[in-house]
DNA sequence: TGTACATCAGTGAACGCGCGTTCACTGATGTAC
DNA sequence: TGTACATCAGTGAACGCGCGTTCACTGATGTAC
C-alpha cells in the first residue's frame, strides 16, 4: 500500500517536472530569438503552447523562470569546463579558455542572462546565493586547472582572476560595431589567449 | 551687426546648455540613488524641478539622456586615468588598475550604465558609434602605460586584454553575497593587483 | 451501475501599474509698426 | 505709447502600450459510497 502510494506520488511529481522542463526549454528557444530584457511571458507561453497564467502553477514568478533557465545553461558549461580540465595531462589554460569564450559566443542569450543577474541588485537573496555558488562551482573546476599546471599554493586567487578576465573579454567586445559576428568571436579568443599565456608563469 | 547677431544667438545656445546641463546633472543624482533600471523620467524631472515633457525640449528620448549622463562620466574617469598615467615615470599600472576600480566603485551606477550599453543589442548605432570612441580614448592611454613600461610593440593587444580584465573584476564580484562594500572593493583592488602583475613581464 | 464530489491541468480575459511620450495650453518677453 | 504678433520656456494631464500577474471558470479524470 505505501509503495503503491508513493510510487503514484512519484509519477506525479516526474510529471509535474517534465512540464516544468518544458517551459524551461520554450523560454531558452525565445532567449535565443530576442534580447533578454525583451522576453516575455506571454512569448514563452506561446513557445510552450500553453496559457500565460498556466506557467504560475509552476513557477512563482518571471524571475524565478528566468532563474532557472539560467541554471541549466549553467551547469552544462560546468560540465563542458570540467571535461576540457579533467582531459589535458598538465593543464590546457588556453583550451580551457577558448572552450568558455567559444560556448559563451554561441549560446550569446545565456551570457546576457548572467551578467544581468549578477549586475541586477533586486535579485531575491535566495537567487544571489545560488547564483554564487554555481560560480563556486566554476572556480573549483579552476582550482584543478591551476594545481596541474603546478601553480603555487594558494591557488583559489590565481581563479578569481582568471574567472574575472573571462567574463571581461566577454563583455567588452561584445559589441564591437563594424565586425561580423565570427570576428568579435575570433578577436576574442585571440585576447583570450594572451591573457590566458599571461597566467602560465 | 554681425557680430552682434552672433552673440546673442551664442548666449541662447549657451544657455541651452546650461539648461541641458542642469537636467543632466539631476539624472546623475536619480543614478546615484536607485539601480539603473528603475530611474525614471519622471524622477530626473522632478529631481531637476521641472516637468516630464520638458525634457524633450533638451533631448530626443530617454537614451539620449542616459547616453548624455554616461559619456560625461566616461570623460571623467579617462582624464583621472590618464592624469596617473601621465604622472608615474616607467608606468604604474597597479596605480591604474586601482583608479580605475575605485572610481567604479564609487560610481558604481555609471559602472552599470556602461555595461548596460555594453550589453544592449538595441542601442542606436550612432550611439554604439560613440560608446566605442570612448572606449577607444581609454584604450589609447593605455597604449601609453604599456609604452612606458617598455611592452614589446605592438602594445594595441596588451591594452585590449587589460582593459577587458579591469571590466571582468568589475563584474565578477559586483554581487559577492554577504560582504560590505569595502570588503567587496578591497577584494576587487586586490585581484586587479593580481593581474596586473600579470602584465608586467 | 449510478451519483456526487474532489482534484487538478489548463484557459484567457481582465486588472493594475508603470512609464515614455505627446499635446494643447499658459505666460512671460521681445519685436515690428 | 499702444497694439498685434511671434517666440519660446515651461506645464502637467492624458494617451498608449506593454506586460506581469490574477482569477473565475472549464472540462477531464479519478474516487468514495
Amino acid at each position: 500500500m505505501i509503495t503503491k502510494k508513493k510510487s503514484f506520488y512519484d509519477l506525479k511529481m516526474s510529471e509535474k517536472k517534465a512540464r516544468q522542463d518544458i517551459i524551461v526549454e520554450a523560454a531558452e528557444r525565445v532567449f535565443a530569438a530576442k534580447p533578454f530584457h525583451k522576453v516575455t511571458i506571454r512569448a514563452i507561453a506561446q513557445e510552450a503552447g500553453i496559457s500565460p497564467g498556466f506557467i504560475y502553477r509552476y513557477f512563482a514568478d518571471r524571475q524565478s523562470l528566468f532563474f532557472a533557465a539560467y541554471l541549466k545553461r549553467h551547469q552544462e558549461i560546468i560540465r563542458l569546463t570540467a571535461e576540457v580540465i579533467q582531459k589535458s595531462k598538465d593543464g590546457d589554460i588556453e583550451k580551457v579558455s577558448e572552450t568558455y569564450i567559444s560556448y559563451m559566443n554561441e549560446n550569446d542569450n545565456y551570457f546576457r542572462m548572467m551578467t544581468y543577474f549578477m549586475l541586477d541588485g533586486t535579485l531575491s537573496p535566495l537567487f544571489v546565493k545560488e547564483l554564487n555558488d554555481t560560480q563556486r562551482q566554476f572556480l573549483d573546476e579552476l582550482d584543478k586547472l591551476f594545481k596541474k599546471m603546478g601553480a603555487a599554493e594558494p591557488v583559489r586567487p590565481l581563479s578569481h582572476a582568471f574567472y574575472a578576465t573571462l567574463g571581461g573579454v566577454l563583455i567588452t567586445f561584445r559589441n564591437y560595431p563594424g565586425r561580423t559576428k565570427e570576428a568579435i568571436h575570433c578577436h576574442m579568443k585571440i585576447v583570450a589567449r594572451t591573457i590566458a599565456q599571461k597566467f602560465r608563469i
